[in-house]
DNA sequence: TATTGTTATACTCTATAACTATA
DNA sequence: TATAGTTATAGAGTATAACAATA
């Protein structure tokens, strides 16, 4: 390795704040909305840490709500979770008294996934919070009109 | 709440077309970021595979080119890399002859990183793809005013 | 033959603890 | 005492292959 032979009088690079310049980057569209996106994460797990519930697995449960009696298989791919790592999600949840696993009658190999009692209380609970997140979100985007906006920008890039 | 103004026919778990109903499950403000997000950072490993760069990798690059000289805590703490994860990574880029790792004279424990000369042209054809993806990004968004507006909501989530 | 649930496995990212050599 | 770089390690999240039971 050679040694530093840069010239000690500060050049463009050493700025007098001693901060980097850090525009290039982090303009880009996909790091911007990476830290947003991070950002308003970080808020759902400081609420769901509480009910020691994931991500996935509250979107698991929300799913199976609105769809009960559906196959491992039908829930995973919706929500773009393989198979063989569904099956640690769903044991977990069935485990924690929220989820049953119910062998299919017409077709023996398939489980099909119910919530409950228990699950629909616990989910509402969840859901409450959520909906309280997602009201204090749109607060700080500006509003209903601000929320439809971000949408419609978002729906573009996919 | 609102009422239910669908043409009612089947109940949302029997739906005629068997599909899942997932709007209470991907209608949130975080998951429409996520998808997005992913979706334009899909594109941009699509791109990066070519020249087997990760994202960290290309933050990195472009981080020590504007600000040469700097140690690796500072440019592991901008990108919010633990130091511990950022070694293996810069050991990388200094095995692919990007970057160098020069000792410094006034602090003996730290390493000042700079740009190789072949770093350097690795780096300048890195932006020049990304600046293409960024064109077509805000293409996709509808220009650069639409491009504006959306940092300006994203930025209200920070 | 194809599909469902499952196990085993591996790779990436991220996080923490602890060491060394300097400051 | 504190800091810079490093090593080792462990935990999530995610990916594929292969198997048994069933279709």
């Amino acid at each position: 390795m050679r040694q530093n032979s840069e010239p000690s009088a500060a050049p463009s690079d050493l700025r007098a704040d001693n901060r980097l310049q850090t525009e290039t980057a982090t303009g880009a569209i996909g790091y911007r909305l990476r830290r947003a996106q991070l950002n308003v994460f970080q808020k759902f797990l400081a609420i769901f840490d509480a009910l020691k519930l994931r991500p996935a697995e509250y979107s698991v449960l929300v799913l199976i709500g609105d769809n009960p009696g559906r196959k491992q298989t039908e829930i995973a791919e919706v929500l773009g979770i393989k198979r063989a790592n569904f099956v640690t999600l769903v044991h977990g949840l069935e485990e924690r008294n929220l989820v049953e696993r119910i062998p299919s009658a017409q077709d023996k190999r398939a489980n099909a996934l119910h919530l409950t009692e228990n699950g629909k209380a616990f989910l509402a609970d969840a859901q409450a919070r959520h909906a309280a997140l997602e009201e204090e979100t749109v607060a700080r985007l500006g509003g209903p009109a601000a929320r439809a906006q971000l949408l419609s920008l978002l729906d573009r890039l996919l």
